[in-house]
RNA sequence: GGCGCGGUACCCAAGUGGCUAAGGGAGAGGUCUGCAAAACCUCGAUUCGUCGGUUCGAAUCCGACCCGCGCCUCCA
């Protein structure tokens, strides 16, 4: 039984999709006007735990990410620097994808643009005005709220509670009410617009949304994702101008993740305290798998403090279950399988599914990794693992780094986990290039060894070192890997 | 002002009525080692922001309060 928090009702629900095996996704994607930072990447991150989750308990899952390319930041940027709208855009959208692939974020199965639905988005504004949900004003138009009975379900919003007085964009005097928001902008001198059956003008952002969510996953779909500061008022404005529209139930399932602050701040752009994934792994040589985890192993419900600090040690973290897979696979053993290890496996897998089924609760679910491996050590050192139970544990681990996908796998194991990792792949080319040079130092610090050489023995292990090789002395021989900072 | 989120050991973080309050990191001690490093093991909160209340029993439920943060304006 899965369960997730729904934001709307506020409440633990139980997860039943609308067809029983596929399961319908849409994620608020980014604005590209500028470089994401990890904060932006936690939200995305929380998704893909969700999507893999969704995955790995046999659904199918139909993902759409929006991309907001047309805005007012994207226009303003655009004309700052004298360049089309398409050409501003165009290396944040790379930039994006870039820090996908790096944090090993699954691709959605669509990544519609903004800019190449907005006939669609005129004719759904058409559709509201034909219904009476939207007026026009100065070749704007406008979505009335007041029409809306059903608004502020999502955040909890009474219409009468709402501020009065805030800011109200300079533009947009002319509504009838504060309150309402506006669906489409007429043209603007300077500005980049659209000739529609609505008149010229652009989309506003909420709109995009509602109709792209609708072209690929129909009037009524699963699960809806983005962060809190989107419960209002963007996703409550699609809510409106979804329903209004098609009569029917817009989303049955919206789950928000919490911001990333740092130093008690949430990240963004306009406060000027983001780090980017480019910053942390070309500046402080982090490595993105601990940048995964970190983002990861927070509850999505709760927010999470980035520090230097926090990111040492899901590395540390990291680095334990990286280790015991290398040991697993470095161990010379009996042919044969141990009941207990059968038992541990078991154990861990339920306990791991338990704990994501239950709200995506990561924190339990990685619990049942770490005692399953301190238990698994302790019966390597008692020497009761048997070559059958290795094989069983890599497995394992392979399995639920479906979800998780942060754990390197050393190259004399072979795991068909169907994901490659751009650093992992760049490690291992490193290791078999290096591997040769490797062991003819080994071999002659063994030669040294032997011959109570200590003194040339160490310098060869300190030269290795220096390169970023460790060696580790085992009772099964000498074991070398890479750091990776 | 309205609507939310959070406050559990040195740090991160589960647990939401009852066995010894998970797990990770750091630290201390130990095993291994020529020495190291790495790895592994052991140890660690009589206590869960504060104060009351409910209960045989609360970190967990209720009330009040204190502190931190977010949204209400573009924002993941």
């Amino acid at each position: 039984m899965i369960k997730f928090f729904n934001t709307l009702g506020g409440k633990i629900e139980t997860f039943h999709p609308l067809q029983e095996d596929t399961v319908k996704l849409y994620t608020c994607g980014p604005t590209v006007y500028d470089y994401a930072h990890i904060g932006n990447y936690r939200a995305y991150m929380f998704e893909d735990l969700l999507k893999r989750f969704l995955l790995f308990m046999g659904f199918d899952v139909i993902h759409v990410m929006n991309i907001t390319d047309v805005d007012d930041k994207t226009i303003k940027g655009a004309i700052e620097q004298g360049v089309s709208l398409a050409e501003y855009t165009e290396k944040y959208v790379h930039a994006f994808f870039y820090g996908l692939e790096t944090l090993g974020i699954m691709k959605a199965d669509h990544y519609p643009r903004a800019t190449e639905n907005v006939q669609e988005m005129a004719a759904l504004v058409k559709g509201l005005l034909e219904k009476g949900y939207a007026y026009e004003r100065e070749g704007s138009y406008y979505f009335k709220i007041a029409k809306f009975s059903n608004y502020g379900k999502l955040s909890n919003i009474d219409q009468r509670e709402l501020k009065e007085g805030v800011r109200v964009d300079s533009d947009e005097y002319e509504k009838e009410s504060v309150q309402d928001f506006a669906l489409w902008k007429a043209q603007k001198e300077d500005e980049p617009f659209w000739e529609t059956e609505i008149g010229p003008g652009r989309p506003g952002w909420h709109i995009e949304c509602s109709v792209m969510s609708a072209k690929y996953l129909g009037d009524t779909f699963d699960i809806h994702c983005g962060g809190v500061d989107n419960i209002f008022p963007h996703h409550e404005n699609e809510i409106a101008q979804s329903e209004a529209f098609s009569g029917k139930k817009f989303v049955n399932y919206w789950l928000h993740c919490q911001h990333l602050i740092r130093d008690g701040e949430k990240m963004s752009k306009s406060r000027g305290n983001i780090i980017t994934i480019q910053e942390l792994i070309k500046n402080h040589g982090t490595d993105p798998m601990a940048i995964r985890l970190l983002l990861l192993s927070t509850h999505y419900r709760k927010m999470l403090n980035f520090t230097f600090d926090a990111l040492d040690q899901a590395k540390s973290s990291l680095e334990r279950i990286n280790e015991f897979v290398a040991k697993l696979g470095s161990l010379s053993l009996k042919e044969g399988e141990n009941p207990e290890v059968v038992t541990l496996v078991d154990e861990m897998r339920q306990k791991f599914i338990q704990g994501l089924s239950n709200d995506l609760n990561i924190s339990s679910s990685l619990t049942a990794v770490f005692e399953m491996i301190k238990k698994v050590n302790i019966l390597i050192a008692k020497e009761k693992i048997l070559k059958t139970d290795a094989e069983n544990l890599i497995k394992a681990i392979a399995s639920i780094n479906k979800i998780l996908r942060v754990v390197s796998f050393p190259p004399n194991i072979h795991v068909n986990d169907g994901m490659k990792v751009g650093k992992d792949a760049q490690v291992k080319f490193l290791e078999r290039s290096l591997s040769h040079k490797i062991d003819k130092k080994i071999k002659e610090r063994e030669q040294a060894r032997q011959q109570k050489n200590y003194a040339l023995a160490d310098k060869i292990r300190d030269d290795l070192m220096a390169q970023g090789v460790v060696l580790e002395d085992t009772k099964n021989g000498v074991r070398w890997k890479i750091i990776k900072k």
